[in-house]
DNA sequence: CTCGCGGTGCAACCCGGTTGCAAAGGTGAC
DNA sequence: GTCACCTTTGCAACCGGGTTGCACCGCGAG
């Protein structure tokens, strides 16, 4: 498990600290994407700040990807190891309207969106909301 | 003009007050989405929160709806008179990455997602992000 | 041992959104 | 016309999420 961490950690070329491996730990650990409050609630000792950069470091280095889901707080989640080249979210996003989380739904890929002329595409963001699996 | 204003303000049962034909004018016009930021730079003379409820009121009576672009900031765009009996989203959005400019295209149909078992859908939330047809 | 750098904590800030409350305005009853 | 009542507006303050400047600390290179 920690040897998992460090090597993840060192693919992606950060220094692996402790924060940064309970950080990291505990988000490959959860289901769904995690918010920098819910980091904060887990590691009440860390301050928002070191949690924020970390986040941003991971961000930084490719090892999480950032979720916009509408809600207004930005939702990480490891990405798989499979982007380690080039990172783009082809996967659509699912957010709970009940208990507010969001998931990431790998094999869910997005549809090719055919625009009027004159809009050129180069990113798409796709977000399902209702209800999962947990809340049903 | 002034009397299309005042009919889409009175189909909606929405009391015709000087700021909120300027708002709904203003809104008609645009080509785009339209933040509060924008609003408070039309409109300086009147006070930010008036314009927050104006925008907040137009949305409870279906007369415009509300653009979640993952910019931090919402958006704001009248709704087809289509759209009177059931307020949905069934269209694409998108958002030119160079202006910041949000755009509702009504012709492009967001397409239906199939997801895995779980998790039951009520929404979706489709951002085409490039460049539009004015910044190109 | 000392220097330098990166990580962390603390405090403050920013921005978009939101609300409580009082003043202003409009409308109908009398 | 006057009053009571309800709605709209303005002002001020607040809130939460995100972000940053700066000082301190710990560690590794030299
Ligand atoms: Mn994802
Ligand atoms: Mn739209
Ligand atoms: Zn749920
Ligand atoms: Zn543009």
């Amino acid at each position: 498990m920690k040897e998992k961490i460090d090597r993840k950690l060192e693919a992606k070329s950060i220094k692996p600290t402790a924060m940064r491996q309970l950080i990291l730990e505990y988000l490959m650990e959860s289901r769904n994407a995690v918010s920098l409050a819910d980091l904060e609630d887990k590691f009440d000792y860390a301050d928002r700040s070191t949690l924020f950069r970390t986040l941003k470091t991971f961000e930084k280095h490719k090892l999480i990807h950032c979720i916009e889901d509408g809600t207004g707080s930005q939702k990480y989640a490891v990405c798989l190891d499979a982007c380690e080249v080039d990172h783009e979210d082809f996967h659509v996003h699912f957010l709970c309207e009940k208990c507010h989380q969001t998931y990431c739904l790998y094999d869910v890929e997005v549809p090719a969106i055919k625009l009027p002329s004159g809009f050129t595409p180069e990113a798409i963001n796709l977000i399902v909301k209702g209800v999962c699996h947990a809340c049903r």
